[in-house]
RNA sequence: GGGCCCGUGGCUUAGCCAGGAUAUAGCACCGGGCUUCUAACCCGGUGGUCGUGGGUUCAAAUCCCACCGGGUCCGCCA
């Protein structure tokens, strides 16, 4: 409803400026704190026409030509803006469009395959607070994208041959693994005191060098035991995804692409550009017109392939899969998928949109597998869910452990996924335990709780027999300023989810959520719902806390937190 | 040394790409609100040279330049 009523004004302020013998302009309406929606059309034309603001705007306002019955009430100017005011219809068609099309409000504006890569974390570890951000932004953004339309496939591209892995399966073979721990954790374990025994002993590099030419070369026991390495690894970060609520449709393992042919194909591709020679026996690609100083190697003096040439391959093998390619990546990445999208725009391919997100470090520095320096994410959850079941037992005594621990469960998650994606992707961070654990803020449960508040309204009204989910409410009784502000709200959904899905941004979608649940909140404050004077104006703004409800589980589902019907 | 990102009240943060109406919100602090649909809530208040200095413009948190502070990267790791 909302895309409607922008392209109503556009069409419309379009006319206007033409009749007022303007030349055409872009209308760009935005919402604003003065009206629906405001439009500055007037300091441009100004400039052309060398009058003042306020005259062009007055000009133009002068010339509008509104129909009956659509969505706007009325267009004005304060000074140089032009300002409009949603109409009835508008707040009347948003309530009934949300309460037909339920789960399915919001989005649907855009088609098309994309394929969407994210975490991919060296299978050497556990994920830490680091790579979460990763996954959040990337589940999140799959989320968003699906509810625009898209479908999306999104995979985790699985290091199953590097340098790591070959050090891992060392490790393997020369510690113990503690069977009490999770297999990602005791792999971590293990590859620490790997690389510890590493640094006192140079020598021991020629052995991991050799590790990964058998691997490259196919030799089969070599390559089980990277195998098993790899796979009690991307076990246990399996395990911590889904229980973030973080889904992968697909796990790609880089060994693929070697095995295939396809990473000594793309090699032979790119040679033939002329771009490459042999520098110190390794062979590098001269991306200077594209403005890299630096070359980038494709292959190791010793024939291998690098982590970049397979990554090469799986871009070739992505671009025949989707109509769109979107890589989340570390700020680490930055130079490196540069280069990338230079080599596959050098050979004619096409090239992945990258999302780069900043770090997050400890107070000590930066985090780090290898060193055994880091917060794991299992950790972080284990703590906020039990600080999230503290908080449900001191509120809800009455309830059974079993509600405790499943809102404990949907609490926490939120809460983490909301800190994350709230902060936008380019601030660095620095992962504070207090402020992890503390959920007095208006975060992720505070979303929750105005979802909880909405159920257990109509949860009562059922009860009490005054409420059938499926009737049809008369809106127009509903005038109240914070049930009119609350419609409003509601209706921007589609607003905040092309802006975040353009820009691949999600943290839009977290503002907006929070927005949204003031909003609610305002309305459960200043509207008695059940307790209204009349019974058509009760029926109303039931109607109007369905609306919420579905609403906010909307934004709950596409950040990827649980809608709790209590807590 | 060079490239990129960030710098907004005590702390965290939106707005910056597409410059305009009193700069967004939370935490903390001060005051008020539960006989009423869940107070994980609501209402009001204190608090900001938008890192610094220049420039462009009728208008700059937003664009340009320089500098300062923090992060990150700079070929055979990923």
């Amino acid at each position: 409803m909302y895309l409607e009523f922008v392209n109503q004004v556009v069409s419309v302020l379009e006319n206007a400026v033409q009749r007022a013998g303007f030349e055409p302009v872009e209308i760009a309406p935005e919402p604003s704190q003065h009206a629906d929606l405001s439009s500055r059309v007037a300091f441009k034309l100004a400039a052309v026409v060398r009058k003042s603001p306020v005259e062009v705007a007055n000009q133009i306002v002068e010339n509008v030509q509104l129909r009956k019955n659509c969505l706007i009430e009325s267009i004005g100017t304060t000074g140089p803006y032009i300002n409009i005011k949603a109409s009835r219809t508008y707040i009347d068609r948003t309530f009934e469009t949300v309460r037909s099309k339920k789960e399915d409000f919001g989005g649907n504006f855009y088609s098309g395959k994309i394929l969407l890569e994210h975490t991919s974390a060296n299978p050497n570890g556990p994920l830490h607070v680091g790579h979460i951000r990763n996954s959040i932004i990337g589940d999140t953004l799959t989320r968003i994208l699906r509810k625009t339309g898209y479908d999306v496939d999104a995979q985790y591209y699985v290091n199953d041959m590097g340098r790591q892995i070959a050090i891992v399966s060392w490790a393997l073979e020369h510690f113990e693994m503690d069977p009490d721990l999770k297999s990602d954790h005791a792999i971590a374990n293990v590859y620490i005191k790997a690389n510890a025994r590493l640094e006192d002993n140079p020598q021991l590099v020629e052995h991991i060098d050799n590790l990964m030419q058998l691997v490259e070369s196919g030799d089969e026991e070599v390559i089980k035991r990277f195998d098993d390495a790899v796979d009690l690894a991307v076990k246990g970060i399996r395990s911590t995804l889904l229980r973030m609520n973080v889904h992968h449709d697909s796990f790609v393992n880089e060994s693929g692409f070697v095995r295939s042919g396809e990473v000594s194909d793309i090699v032979d591709k790119i040679r033939k550009t002329g771009r490459t020679y042999v520098d110190d026996g390794a062979l590098v690609v001269d991306l200077s017109d594209y403005g890299f100083e630096k070359t980038l190697v494709v292959q190791r003096s010793d024939g291998t392939s690098l982590y970049t040439t397979r990554d090469l391959a799986y871009h070739e093998w992505k671009a025949r899969q989707a109509d769109r390619i979107i890589d989340i990546l570390g700020a680490d990445h930055k130079l490196i998928s540069g280069q990338l999208k230079a080599t596959l725009n050098a050979v004619g391919l096409k090239e992945p949109e990258i999302v780069i997100f900043e770090f997050v470090s400890l107070p000590e520095g930066s985090m780090s597998t290898r060193r055994g320096q880091f917060i794991t994410a299992d950790e972080l959850l284990d703590k906020v869910q039990a600080r999230a079941f503290e908080e449900v037992e001191k509120r809800r005594p009455e309830m059974s452990p079993e509600f405790m621990k499943e809102v404990a469960g949907m609490v926490g998650i939120g809460a983490v996924r909301y800190d994350i994606i709230k902060v936008s992707p380019e601030k660095s961070t620095v992962f504070d335990w207090k402020a992890a654990l503390d959920f007095e803020k208006q975060g992720g449960p505070f979303i929750q709780y105005s979802h909880a508040r909405a159920s257990s309204i109509l949860k009562k009204a059922g009860e009490e027999g005054i409420w059938d989910p499926a009737s049809k409410p008369n809106a127009s009784v509903l005038t109240d300023e914070s049930e009119i502000t609350l419609i409003k709200q509601i209706a921007l959904f589609d607003k905040v989810l092309k802006q975040a899905a353009d820009d691949l941004k999600p943290h839009i979608i977290a503002i907006y959520g929070r927005d949204l649940a003031d909003a609610f909140n305002q309305f459960y404050r200043f509207s008695p719902v059940l307790g209204a004077e009349t019974e058509e104006l009760r029926n109303a703004r039931l109607g109007l806390v369905d609306c919420a409800r579905i609403a906010l589980a909307n934004v709950l589902d596409t950040l990827g937190m649980g809608a709790p019907e209590s807590m």
